[in-house]
RNA sequence: GCCCGCUUAGCUCAGUGGUAGAGCACGCGCUUCACACGCGCGGGGCCGAAGGUUCGAGUCCUUCAGCGGGCACCA
């Protein structure tokens, strides 16, 4: 026999993987007992456009891990794959192309010839991923295919959408949203970044109505002050206590403007008087309506001056208009002081452009509803059970207790768009077809709203959609739901897992999984994040070609939950790892003639030699620690168990103490006996590597 | 401001009240008939600091420091 004395992993994950394949083996329906116990995972869909990155790769070595292991352990057994259309990611890059290509906006086609064109691009970019998840070797089931914007999946949003508009749930009305500029959309609070800034506050006097008195307010943005319908000081501040009620000329404008009192007011900052604009300040907004004060819109969609702010300012961007503001408040005399003060910026989480907080009419869910349910399943029963539960249980429930309104509207293109038709009157009609609402409009001429909905908005339903909801009768839906465990990363946590119990609780009345696993984050060596600006990432794809990809799956699976710096030598270490492997085998199959696979251990073990009867016990002592760790989410713990199991026991061991036994030439019934026991641990012990390691 | 995590060998990290561990790196010796991606031997740690509980603390408690994360506020 002639076999290779180094393994070389492409070889086996060049033929494995597309046998698995064509064989179904990834199917429930195969290999496994319809009464069996249930073992199921909806995979967090990438984008239908990405590509592989480690994080990924981490997840899915999870989550892999746990499918061959419960499939392995007769567990009806499904993972079901599928990709996200990821909407204003997907939408901007088909934009760029289009612009950079064609020199064209998305207005410049229209709008169905852009979508011909995301999906065009989806064909041609889509795919890739999925080659790249059948190079990992995982066992997902592609039969079971979903992608967000397929039919059943469209018609389930719909359906979702409907129901809660009927129930009151969701709303259409003016709203303070995140404005992006730049993307010319809103956004919701969760795709927004916070970031730090140096800037300056500046400190303004407005003149107090018959008298010589001026309050000063502070502000970073002086520009909105063009938009100012009142200051506000604390109830409790005897310095502004007189002039509650009275009334100040807001300076440049003209406008006369009350001095409220308000609790959010805090007297210890600032000068404890605070200009309002209920039109560009999510707190001034929320201030505003308490008080009943008028909405002075100065900044519009660009991010320039509006004819309100007045004709030397309109048109201008708000950063000049800023300038300017603060020259004419000198002019005025009306400048008391600007100081340095660092401040914190609200940022497009997609483009980094400078968010407007805007007033808007956007279509809203009261998340806050939605949430009270999982809220009482987490602090009652603590379902989900996050792992580790330290600290996301805490993460988790502190979100779900502190929820408003989510923004489902986007001004975008690609995505669901919101099933919602308007008539000439600007009535709404809400529904799950254009049919069903014209009949309830009682006519035919009918618009649909132009907006699509955020792209969260389908991924709230993916553990149930993808199992056949709304159709309550799938029997994917009866049998899988609810899936057993997520494996994500922390970061979506908001705006994904909460929300797939949301929709889990709402319409299953159940949990939409038992556990949920949250992955470490991977570090470059100097522990910095990896990211595309950097360009320090580490392509999953290199580690595999360097070292093979069952190594690179040891070493993710023991990275786990635990953040990390990568280093390759960890991955070398088991390479060679794999390399002793094949290395055993191969000496057990070189001595293989006249042993049975599997039949080594028939017999009386009494009448085995000493070596025999310890490496069996050493065996199912390993496949119990084996099982305990990987029940337990403790993976690192089955690599380590497995690792010392294979090299020191039965290789330094072993097979050294069974060398006598089995190598020699005459065909004996001992020596095959031997031989047979030999061969069959390390069948066994290949069996407790596979959830790991399953091309070698 | 509130909450959480981490701090153990040169590096990356395990460690579940009972004599400090692994991989890599390092030193010495091995072309030993499965494997040099290997084999054998070896050096290297006041387990972040200070208190406390305990017969006994890397492990439990308190305080502090450094690093990291989340939330709130940010006029």
């Amino acid at each position: 026999m002639d076999i290779p004395k180094t393994y070389e992993p492409k070889k086996a994950e060049e033929s494995h993987y597309s046998r698995w394949e064509r064989e179904g083996c990834f199917a429930p329906e195969v290999n496994s007992d319809p009464a069996a116990p249930v073992y199921s995972i909806a995979i967090p869909p990438p984008n239908v456009t990405g590509s592989l990155h480690m994080g990924h790769a981490l997840q899915h070595t999870i989550m892999d891990v746990l499918t061959r292991y419960h499939r392995m352990r007769g567990f009806r057994t499904l993972w079901l794959p599928g990709t996200d259309h990821a909407g204003i990611s997907t939408q901007i890059m088909v934009e760029r192309k289009l612009k950079k290509e064609e020199g064209k906006s998305r207005h410049d086609i229209g709008r169905e010839e852009f979508l011909r064109r995301v999906w065009e691009w989806k064909e041609q970019y889509g795919g890739e991923i999925q080659r790249q998840m059948r190079r990992e070797g995982l066992s997902v089931d592609w039969s079971r295919e979903q992608f967000t914007m397929d039919e059943h999946l469209s018609r389930a949003v719909r359906e979702f959408f409907v129901r809660c508009y009927d129930e009151g749930l969701i709303y259409r009305g003016p709203g303070m949203i995140n404005w992006c500029p730049k993307d010319q959309t809103a956004l919701s609070d969760l795709e927004v970044d916070k970031e730090s800034q140096a800037g300056k506050l500046y400190y303004l006097q407005y003149p107090v109505k018959g008298s010589e008195r001026r309050v000063t307010v502070a502000t970073t943005r002086p520009e909105t002050m063009l938009g100012d319908t009142a200051v506000a000081v604390s109830p409790k501040d005897e310095r502004y206590a007189d002039l509650i009620g009275q009334t100040l000329i807001l300076p440049i404008v003209g406008r006369e403007i009350p001095v409220v009192a308000d609790e959010f007011v805090d007297p210890e900052f600032g000068t404890g008087a605070v200009k309002v604009t209920p039109a560009h300040d999510p707190n001034d907004y929320a201030l505003g309506k308490r008080h009943g004060l008028a909405q002075v819109t100065v900044i519009d969609q660009h991010a320039r001056m509006t004819a309100e702010a007045g004709a030397e300012f309109e048109g201008l961007d708000r950063y000049e208009a800023r300038e300017k503001v603060v020259e004419k408040f000198e002019e005025l005399g009306l400048l008391e002081k600007v100081a340095d003060y660092e401040f914190s910026i609200t940022k497009c989480g997609r483009c980094r452009a400078v968010i407007e907080p805007l007033i808007s009419t956007q279509w809203f869910l009261k998340q806050a509803e939605l949430g009270r349910e999982p809220l009482r399943f987490i602090r009652e029963k603590h379902e989900p059970h996050f792992v580790p539960e330290n600290p996301y249980e805490k993460v988790y429930e502190n979100w779900l207790a502190g929820l408003y309104d989510w923004t489902l509207s986007r001004q975008l293109w690609w995505g669901h768009r919101i099933p919602a038709w308007y008539d000439a009157a600007g009535h709404v009609y809400v529904a799950r077809t254009v049919e069903d609402a014209r009949a309830q409009a009682g006519g035919d001429e009918l618009e649909q709203d132009p907006d699509v909905l955020d792209t969260w908005f389908s991924s709230a339903l993916w553990p149930i959609s993808t199992l056949g909801w709304p159709d309550e009768e799938s029997p994917d839906l009866k049998t899988f739901y609810p899936t057993s465990v997520l494996v994500t990363a922390r970061d979506i946590i908001f705006l994904w897992v909460s929300r797939m119990m949301m929709t889990g609780v709402k319409f299953m009345g159940e949990k939409a999984f038992d556990d949920v696993y949250i992955t470490g984050t991977i570090f470059d060596r100097h522990g910095q994040r990896m990211s595309k600006t950097k360009a320090n990432g580490i392509d999953p794809l290199d580690v595999f070609d360097k070292f093979g990809v069952d190594a690179t799956r040891v070493v993710l699976a023991s990275i786990g939950s635990t953040d990390t710096r990568w280093n390759d030598n960890q991955v070398e270490s088991y390479r060679n790892f794999a390399n002793k492997i094949w290395n055993a085998a191969r000496f057990c199959l070189l001595n293989s003639e006249g042993a049975q696979v599997g039949r080594g251990f028939e017999g009386e073990p009494e009448r085995w030699a000493l070596h025999d009867r310890w490496i069996v016990s050493r065996l199912h002592k390993t496949a119990r620690e084996v099982a305990a760790a990987v029940e337990s989410y403790q993976f690192h713990e089955a690599v380590y168990a497995l690792y010392h199991f294979f090299w020191d026991d039965f290789c330094d061991w072993y097979i050294e103490l069974s060398k006598s036994d089995v190598t020699a030439a005459d065909p004996t019934p001992e020596r095959d006996a031997a031989r047979s026991r030999v061969i069959t641990v390390l069948e066994q012990a290949l069996r407790l590597l596979h959830p790991f390691m399953p091309f070698i």
